[in-house]
DNA sequence: CGGTGGCATCAGTAGCCACTGATGTGAGAG
DNA sequence: CTCTCACATCAGTGGCTACTGATGCCACCG
């Protein structure tokens, strides 16, 4: 119920590059090379962001061979909208709360 | 179905004491200075906050004499949490989607 | 009508972070 | 073994932004 949203995963998430690569991986698992060719960003660049998203729990690594995969993982996405589906009904059941003027 | 999160949005929503307002105005409306209060930040610091909050449509404004309350829009989060229940949802169907090593 | 309190705006500053080029590492191909 | 490719790491830099102090604006109180 009372569950604060994670600050830092909303940060993580708040980089437009960072939910690019989500929204990409949310579709398939790709590899960096993969992932290089659909947002255009360098190899430096997205590695940087895949680590601060590995970091983050968002995604995890698979290595094939010389490739490494990305794979996101729904259960920290879920989990994120359901503290805001839990924020939003606090809010609805809250909407007439008006402190009053001190 | 395939609506994208909004990154401006999420990023908005990634700062901490942005995200600690947010929380705050779920439980309910407030005026700024019951923000001042309950964050400890100044209030210049919360107008800046409270001005970006405003204009990324999270939340809304009541005068009421010389106060102004702010009220959070529940719809907002509310569309959020879905969008993010979309991309769970859409992630954990795509699972074993995995593009072949180029 | 002056004074006060609530809030917004302005200008300045410091710190963080996204991006880059260069380099390191490790697996596979030949 | 050597070369190549996929990816990670490192160090440097520029730009954005959260925070601050000073000031302006407006509504209410006396």
């Amino acid at each position: 119920m009372m569950t604060s949203v994670d600050t830092e995963l909303i940060r993580v998430l708040g980089d437009p590059l960072r939910l690019r690569i989500v929204t990409l991986l949310a579709r398939e698992t790709l590899c960096t090379s993969h992932l290089v060719e659909e947002t255009g960003a360098k190899q430096t660049n997205l590695s940087n962001h895949l680590k601060v998203l590995r970091e983050a729990g968002v995604v995890e690594t698979e290595p094939c061979g010389r490739f490494t995969y990305y794979r996101l993982r729904p259960e920290v996405i879920a989990q994120l909208a359901d503290q805001f589906a839990d924020l939003a009904e606090s809010a609805r059941n809250a909407a007439e709360n008006k402190r009053a003027c001190p």
